[in-house]
DNA sequence: TTGAAAGCGCTAACAT
DNA sequence: ATGTTAGCGCTTTCAA
């Protein structure tokens, strides 16, 4: 049972000021006697003393926190970039909230109000539809906001997100050289800022070699899972009557899926196959292919994340900002 | 700027009680008039109202929150583990603190105490050492604590892990019926109860086929990582002159990296090379061997341990229960 | 039905 | 160099 400062400063009949000064680190500051500090220092060595941040809390209207929120926190995107997030957070003696919202707007505005509601200083969210500020400003005077991964067009917050036209552009590039003709590309949920800037630099790099019909080779579904990569698979075998010579993926999920509809169809994963893909797994090794695939800087974006929430923090003004990360693209075979 | 109880009832000229007792949705209950609900109803619709947190958790001696500590917040299985337990907590109006330790007791215990501090009124571990007990009892009269995973021998919480030993064994019988013969066991952090447990399962079923110097074929490192499963894996090569025909890993890091090993060596991946792993992951489709992986049921781990916390925040004493939680074997080609 | 008051543990401003 | 006090927003108890 911890005891409080003030059950402390009673006992051993020291003032309240005197027992907080000492046990805050401010002795030296406000020259609290020899005496009186050793005092407190060996009751708290014997008996322990924990902060209550509650209390604390309510005080400096302020909890040291910091709530994250995203869709789901079991993608490996996400979860790694959360542990960084994490890293920054404890460094500062700060705490991370978190929770996934499923991709569901309403869930979402439930889970800000919860974090606003309880006092978040700062709030990193990657938002699965066009943020509403009113909720933001309405509610608590000064929470920092960043948004990240979603790049929402015209939003009005700090955002950070990887370079998603530029790496895709840069693979596009490398695809097409590399096979000699167009390649297709399987993009699942669509409406995502990030997918559509994808599909913008797979567009430039086709336009560039002269293959005015890009459209034609961008396919797309509604959700980002295995299921999709399998589908659109599938139909593009059928609809062309044969396999296609490379391929690219909006994500690891896609590319799972359409691998396993091409192994289940042909009974093998073609050694042929050009292979590009978002995101990175060190599984992709298994495959004897030509692949390459973007590697995104979690560390990197959570980085600049952090610094924003917290020059916020610090009272800076949250310019609408965008920064953009570059990411890496990793060859194998 | 939200506004307090104690502001909406002066501005409407009503009592902090009645507004409270309307706000909390007790109005009926204490048959408050349908004149003043309305007219605090109406107050909240236009100013907004949100619930101070910390003032109610000075009040009431609990925070509705939970901690979360585990070595790495990055790694999947404790991502997913953490995403199942988020939604539990949130199905509930719990909120999840999370925290990574790297595996270092010092900063366990400093998280720990943080969390304490913060007032969690639970606590769920997956601990880098034998737990001390005297950390928990000693700061705070009751928080709910549970541990996860990883169950040190004669620690004196409820403990939640996947069965070790029968899926090591129900593996590696597996394994052995399908060589004919023994299979060579690549396990890292041998010091985890984890570990041990899957190095038990392994030795029994080997001892059922007769493979009396099962020792010889468990071959250990130090890190979980790709490198371990490298170093392993050259070392194996170096010291029997060939490669191994069917290798069982600790985990998919250390399959990782004993598969790039014997590509780099061999040139390619024998595709008769018989594989056997704890953890599953989609793209070990990419691989055409045959291939056993063993899947832990983070939904299920994390439904138990939430139902444990839950009961001891309700009052339920804490006994030190050993929940073990079957894993599927899935077998590819 | 509604109101008043005390107090949770901390901090900051103001005394000594 | 140390002490006193008010108050953060909420809940609970008691009163009217």
């Amino acid at each position: 049972m911890p005891k409080t400062i003030k059950e402390i400063s009673t006992e051993i009949g020291v003032s309240i000021t005197t027992v907080r000064l000492i046990i805050n680190g401010q002795a030296e500051k406000y020259r609290i006697s020899q005496k009186t500090q050793k005092l407190v220092e060996d009751y708290v060595a014997t008996h322990g003393y924990v902060l209550h941040h509650a209390a604390r809390s309510l005080k400096l209207e302020r909890t040291d926190t910091v709530g994250f929120v995203v869709p789901d926190l079991a993608n490996p995107f996400f979860a790694r970039f959360m542990a960084a997030m994490e890293r920054h957070c404890r460094s500062q003696g700060l705490v991370l909230l978190s929770a996934s919202t499923n991709d569901d707007p309403e869930l979402e505005t439930r889970t800000i109000d919860n974090f606003l509601s309880r006092g978040v200083d700062g709030l990193i969210i990657a938002p699965c539809r066009m943020p509403a500020h009113k909720q933001l400003f309405a509610k608590k005077s000064k929470v920092a906001v960043v948004l990240v991964d979603r790049d929402y067009p015209q939003n009005r917050y700090p955002t950070v997100s990887s370079d998603n036209v530029g790496s895709s552009r840069a693979l596009t590039r490398q695809m097409i050289a590399d096979v000699g003709g167009p390649v297709d590309f399987f993009c699942a949920y669509t409406t995502l800022p990030s997918i559509r800037d994808r599909i913008n630099g797979f567009s430039e790099a086709s336009l560039e070699s002269g293959i005015t019909d890009w459209e034609r080779y961008v396919h797309s579904a509604m959700e980002d899972c295995a299921t999709s990569g399998r589908h659109l698979m599938r139909e593009l075998i059928e609809t062309r009557g044969n396999r296609p010579r490379a391929i690219m993926t909006s994500s690891l999920l896609v590319l799972e899926g359409a691998i396993q509809e091409l192994k289940s169809v042909t009974g093998n994963i073609p050694n042929d196959l050009f292979i590009g893909t978002f995101d990175d797994h060190a599984m992709l090794d298994f495959l004897p292919n030509r692949i390459y695939s973007v590697v995104q800087d979690e560390d990197r974006l959570a980085s600049l994340a952090f610094e924003s929430v917290q020059a916020q923090m610090k009272g800076a003004v949250a310019e609408p900002l965008r920064m953009t990360i570059p990411c890496q693209i990793v060859r194998r075979n």
